[in-house]
DNA sequence: TTTAATGCAAACTGTTTGCAGCTCT
DNA sequence: AGAGCTGCAAACAGTTTGCATTAAA
């Protein structure tokens, strides 16, 4: 089932302003907040309403192809959802992001919480901060 | 050294509104935002002025002696940081929230990926959701 | 007494809503 | 043709800033 068909099998319609969203946030390897998306719409001269992006973005989490993310400064940003479940590693610097997987070293941390505290685990945010390899370069070269 | 003398070490006051900001906080167990803080302050007779609330957590943020959460939903909580580096689970029904430490689980993480990356890793944001203790049992009930 | 801190009012920023017109199917 | 969607304008909510006043040290 490709994108359209998952739209419009739900009532829901592939349109103009969903795909520039769409295509943008899968094209940027960052969060971006509403704003930079609507930025990055007109410097591509697919001009959109920022109402869109908003009411897209909801779509789109609702959809499970976007991921709302919380840096630690602030909030808002919005990354596409690579299939399967994975984790962010950001650059303090650049805010590069890459994303990778790596569950497994947490399912013992999240079994021995779970029996530790009674709860029932289904979910977690996993956020890496630090310096690319570019940008510790240029922070040895005294920037 | 007591908490007068921190503050005042810095050239720091330690004045009514934010005697009432901590204590707040110190009491609730759950993340707080600026304008429930401002309303507990009210309700227990202790009126102090929203925009004391938001200077306020600025300043002990920085002291160290609450941290920002990123709820699922929304943003902008804020929490009594107990002493050491701490991660958050949060429950999803009554926001409840509890601390925990466990680095350690994280440690060969981030030190393969480090290995992987090239990045250098200087902190990170962990965060578990579920269901706490009472409110799975009140799923089981039919809620 | 001195200077940090408060609290009001007002400015601002980011987000949401109502509605007429447009567009995808 | 018709429901879903867009985009403007305007309302709204949360947060920040300027400044005269208050209070902690």
């Amino acid at each position: 089932m490709n994108l359209r068909e998952k739209f419009n099998h739900k009532g829901l319609r592939l349109t103009h302003p969903r795909r520039v969203v769409l295509s943008i946030l899968e094209q940027a390897n960052v969060p971006l907040s509403p704003q930079s998306i609507h930025q990055r719409s007109q410097e591509a001269h697919e001009d959109i309403g920022l109402v869109s992006v908003y009411r897209t973005l909801d779509l789109l989490i609702e959809l499970g192809l976007v991921r709302r993310m919380h840096g630690s400064g602030g909030c808002q940003g919005y990354v596409y959802a690579s299939p399967g479940h994975t984790h962010h590693l950001i650059c303090q610097k650049c805010d590069k992001v890459i994303e990778f997987s790596g569950t497994c070293d947490l399912e013992a941390l999240i079994h021995r919480i779970e029996l530790q505290t009674g709860f029932k685990i289904d979910g977690h945010l996993l956020q890496l901060h630090g310096l690319c390899p570019e940008c510790q370069k240029e922070n040895c070269l005294g920037k």
